[in-house]
DNA sequence: ATATATTTTCAGAAATATTTGAAAGTTTAA
DNA sequence: TTAAACTTTCAAATATTTCTGAAAATATAT
């Protein structure tokens, strides 16, 4: 395989392996050309990659600074923005989990917190039920939490190193 | 709040979480009902509950199996199938990481595997930027592949007890 | 100031994913 | 058997998400 099959098929796998975690796949697509892309790249240069619209390139980039993975860069002299991607991807793996982390796991232990003052008979089987639940959901949310929360601190080696020994 | 909205809120917020996770919100929320349900439920029961036709209740249950989230209760005298979900978070935390695991990560793997074989001169840049994501990407998915295998192993309070002293 | 380049917005169009419901298939009881 | 109860299937309908493209807004150069 050549180099231009190659990146087209990351490209395309990347965005549909996005697609199965909630991420539009457009998003993932210019998320993993940048990743390839040795220069900065302009919004124009991915339409014409990615075979996309102006608005649909502008809002996904958009939103890809919103999460953390791309950012625009200034080239001296140039009239247009270039954009680039962090390119460590054990630091991609982090941004993301920290985002996600953020947007979805904090709001999901309010509520399990609102949904535990639930009122009704402690008795009641079908109570005991739901609270047990949401209490387990909790206490699992809570762990995760803290794990996440340490290893976007880590460094990655530190992570390798202890944590496969750990884990053996 | 009361047992009835309080039921009705985790319900819909459990869909709703999926659907951010790639799964659609149907299937979330059967999951959250069975979770959330002293006894074993019928297709009927469910269709009830949450509103929805017989062709996808029928479908999501037997996604749900698939994903090893459900089982068929075999109630001795009755005529109707009966089905119920595992209530400890843990394990069906477990299940799911085992599954994505399964379903996305080996096959990504394999992806960069063969992408690690394209063909060129390795001393041109857009070469060099691409061998190198994909080796990070595999290298990554490498360590969590292998950490995945042994967190699906372990037992929540060898994992509550050793991961969080570790991360500290 | 004016013109030109570039970015942003957003209503409608298109694509994708999900859901329905009726018909076909299967199982069980008598 | 036969019939009733129940489950499964899937084409078409619906809902949801994403994308387009042209117009508006903004920035830069002359």
């Amino acid at each position: 395989m050549n180099l231009e099959e190659a990146k087209r098929q990351f490209i395309a796998s990347w965005g549909a392996f996005g697609t199965n975690w909630g991420i539009n796949r457009t998003m993932a697509q210019i998320h993993a050309l940048l990743l390839i892309s040795p220069n900065p790249q302009t919004q124009d240069d991915m339409m014409e990659a990615l075979n996309i619209s102006r608005g649909n390139a502008n809002m996904n980039i958009r939103d890809l600074i919103g999460w953390g993975l791309a950012e625009r860069v200034i080239i001296p002299g140039e009239r247009k923005e270039y954009f680039t991607a962090e390119k460590d991807i054990w630091k991609v793996a982090k941004q993301i989990v920290k985002e996600r982390k953020k947007r979805e796991l904090e709001p999901m232990l309010q509520l399990m917190d609102k949904l535990e003052q639930t009122e009704g008979d402690k008795r009641d089987k079908e109570m005991k039920t739901f609270l047990e639940v949401i209490a387990g959901i909790k206490r699992l949310g809570m762990q995760a939490d803290k794990t996440l929360d340490t290893l976007v601190k880590a460094e990655e080696n530190w992570f390798i190193n202890n944590l496969i020994k750990i884990f053996r």
